[in-house]
DNA sequence: CTCGCGCTTGTTTACTAAACATGGGGAGGA
DNA sequence: TCCTCCCCATGTTTAGTAAACAAGCGCGAG
């Protein structure tokens, strides 16, 4: 007879009201078990305190774990206004290291150097890594590389530097923005830059001047605008830009949701309507996006589908018998239609004549 | 009340006895199914004649079919000459197809119309097409794409397009090549381009002037050759070249191994030694590379990682669940050094002047 | 204290119950 | 007679368990 302080599997079972089998399932992220059975299971696991009996020490599963560095180096990106898309990475990475028999474990750096990631990683009972590579630097992915655990960088993307990457198309989906702004008949397509440098960012800016070029599209330098990419730095930039009598273009992209939000107030306090006056479209899909006055119409980028492509090349990393080709992969976007384009809002500029290109067809 | 004529899954079930569940399983390749159960199963299907109520005329596991379609167009790159890494296409695409339960099969088309092809696939009986696209351009890809079907393109790769690309990454491969001659102290580094207006050999192209910028190089207009894609046209057209008083430069990276085995013949019968005179790197490794005189470096793609990828990729298509992201995957590349670039073998030019410029570290 | 055996604990395999999805057939209406 | 719509039969999928299996712990005997 067991004592009643020793507990098994079935006393977990029992108090979750399913079988032993379906426990050790859970437990082991095997089997096909819904999220409710799941959580029953692992609630009932914490209430009891449960220990499996050939615990290891702390190495239990170690050695089929899946890291996931979330760094944020500066925290102008990486950041509260954000956590919806590392979350939705973290839900796409879970849900296939699941599937393929991984545990995918979390860690936060906020401020660290890159060497002390590096060094963290050092010895850790895992079989791999994905980082988050927003703030990332060329070196800093070399750095984490070395370390020599098998390595896939995330919402980041760097030419000639052979590692492993999967970030969203930018270059496809700016075009699907100008594209937009051309159809409705816009000649002043302005951009609105950030102060911040990350990878994305830029590779969005050249995006914007390549496809315009493409789009056979001219630039006019002041219709490219620098602000802050927090909410309340662009809000207050902007303000500052339209107090230097800032010349408003036709329409502007803006590099991200949250840069657009600060931006659309400034121009609101100022009297300009969007997309009466000006037309707006951001980036990220925020769920705040939804709700803005008026809605924005804004690129949404699959972060599940980058998260499961990264745990997939991952594991053919780990499961690879010789050295691999490094890959790189562009996981395209949609543009989500909204109020802030002015598709169905005409453009009440009598003062100035806008002629009708060619529409391509939609 | 069924009439003994009409066979359903339930008798088949009956007489197996298992579960309906289970002759579904049996039937569809699915499940944990023993061995035991599964003959059981099979034997009551060919006891009681059992056809499924949705059975096709002639589509016998057809539905899990993926056609790759091997499409020449003009047959200057697709030729016999390449069939080496056709080949590997398949190895790679029909063993990840196998594991994943598809018969790959395998159409090709010689200077058949890009209409004629998609004609092909109507009504086909098949769950997705894989699509050689190294001769095939952007209104090709969108003809194809449109016929309906799931389809990844390899070989080739267009911005902007939404579709699904799995190509080698020309950009940091021919990084790898002009990092190579920098570190051999080269100056005048030539490119020799071809005739052929394909994606990759524009994309490398466009990578070998990209790549120079980075690097800091500079690019001499008359250093930039072009000549035939074949081994033939490639010979004569050097000849030419050399005849017309060629000045070479120090090395030239050549387009792919075939162009570079032609400009190799021209250059020896003109007395030039390689890589003694003149540095010569390829691209693509075919196996000719290792015995040519001398033997060539040159650049390896690994072309069953890509079509391995494509497989993949393309699964995921077909078992999506809803609308997906276009995926864009490029696939690293290695330089593989024989003696044709010139590492052991001084150049023995006493009348110019070699500035020896700091070398990265190798 | 050590060794061997039996039993407990946890895992895995293979199947099914039940829910879900699809399409065929029948009935009704034009 | 033909066409359309709705319902139900058929087949598939999801998620859980029974039972078999594997490993190791604990207890008893020497």
């Amino acid at each position: 007879m067991k004592t009643t302080k020793k507990l098994t599997i079935r006393d977990i079972a029992g108090a979750a009201g399913v079988s032993p089998a379906t426990v050790s399932l859970v437990l082991n992220g095997k089997g096909d078990i819904s999220g409710v059975t799941r959580t029953r299971v692992l609630e009932a696991v914490a209430r009891l305190n449960y220990v499996p009996r050939s615990a290891k020490g702390s190495g239990e599963g170690g050695s089929e774990t899946l890291r996931f560095l979330k760094i944020s180096k500066h925290g102008h990106t990486v950041n509260r206004d954000h956590s919806v898309f590392i979350s939705d990475y973290i839900d796409g990475m879970s849900a296939e290291a699941i599937r393929r028999n991984y545990t995918l474990e979390v860690v936060s750096f906020e401020g660290q150097s890159i060497s002390a990631i590096a060094e963290s990683l050092t010895g850790a009972p895992i079989r791999g890594v994905i980082a988050l590579g927003t703030e990332l630097t060329e070196d800093d992915i070399r750095l984490i590389q070395g370390v020599g655990f098998p390595t896939v960088f995330i919402d980041t993307f760097y030419d000639v530097v052979d590692a492993n990457f999967v970030d969203m198309n930018n270059e496809d989906a700016v075009y699907k923005v100008l594209s937009r702004f051309r159809a409705h008949g816009f000649e002043r397509i302005g951009f609105v830059a950030s102060h911040v440098d990350t990878t994305n960012f830029r590779l969005r800016q050249d995006a914007f001047f390549k496809n315009m070029a493409r789009l056979g599209l001219k630039v006019r330098e002041d219709d490219v605008l620098s602000i802050e990419s927090t909410h309340e730095g662009a809000y207050e930039d902007t303000r500052m830009l339209m107090e230097g009598g800032l010349d408003l273009a036709d329409c502007y992209f803006c590099t991200n949701d949250i840069i657009a939000y600060g931006f659309m107030k400034a121009l609101k306090e100022f009297g300009v309507q969007v997309p009466a006056d000006v037309s707006i479209i951001g980036f990220d899909n925020l769920p705040q996006s939804a709700t803005t006055e008026p809605p924005l119409t804004t690129i949404e980028v699959s972060k599940r589908k980058i998260g499961y492509l990264a745990v997939t090349i991952l594991d053919d990393l780990i499961n690879a018998s010789e050295n691999q080709p490094s890959v790189k992969m562009l996981v395209g976007a949609d543009l989500v239609l909204r109020a802030s384009d002015g598709r169905d809002v005409p453009r009440p500029a009598p003062t100035r004549l806008r002629v009708a290109k060619q529409l391509p067809a939609e």
